[in-house]
DNA sequence: AGTTTGTACAACCAAATGGTTGCTTTATTT
DNA sequence: AAATAAAGCAACCATTTGGTTGTACAAACT
């Protein structure tokens, strides 16, 4: 097993996917995160920690605080590739075609 | 932790993304899967089995073959999820807006 | 100054994950 | 009928994952 730290990793998790859609509707810290997670803060703390290494969420020391923001461009990747599975797809039949005009 | 199969975690293992790109050509066996991974037919099994699981891939046996192919629209679960994050991420300063609105 | 708040660090844990090897079963060739 | 090819089953293994609890520490109120 290689090391894989990836957007299709980070968003994985249903816990990681629900915080990037409250970070969605602005930055918010830790704090602010936990609240209606029925997990502990070192769980969201890690799950933070794990987005942040991805790129989906960037984090800004203010006082004490931790201010977390969420990052949509690393996103690209994951829908990139769904599109590209479709295009690929789509295009089964076209080299099919392309095959039996070589054969004749 | 919850027993999660849904089809992020489908696509979080790079291997599975592989296969899914591979079956998008067209359908294949097992075997014919198994070419160009440098990993065990069993674990190619498990794989496939994983995706059957989620719907991403359907097995039809034929003969002593199992005959698989890619099925596209769970993938739409995660393309949906991209661009409804999206959405909410440009609606922040619509609704900052309508806050400084309702001020006046 | 003392208390509260927001977070970090570390150790620990059960379950899941991704992989392996060995053996069996079932079709298909030869 | 014998050999081969495609796949299934089961046990096992190391690592990762998602979570916990306990302790410590710095910033911000009172």
């Amino acid at each position: 097993m290689i090391q894989r730290r990836d957007v299709f990793q980070a968003i994985s998790d249903p816990t990681r996917r629900m915080i990037i859609q409250k970070l969605s509707r602005g930055p918010q810290n830790l704090a602010g995160i936990i609240e209606d997670f029925g997990v502990s803060r070192q769980a969201i703390a890690k799950h933070i920690k794990i987005l942040n290494e991805c790129g989906v969420v960037s984090i800004t020391p203010k006082g004490r605080e931790q201010v977390c923001e969420v990052r949509m461009a690393p996103l690209d990747e994951v829908s990139n590739w769904v599109a590209e599975s479709r295009t690929i797809w789509g295009q089964r039949f076209q080299q099919l075609g392309k095959f039996l005009d070589d054969e004749k």
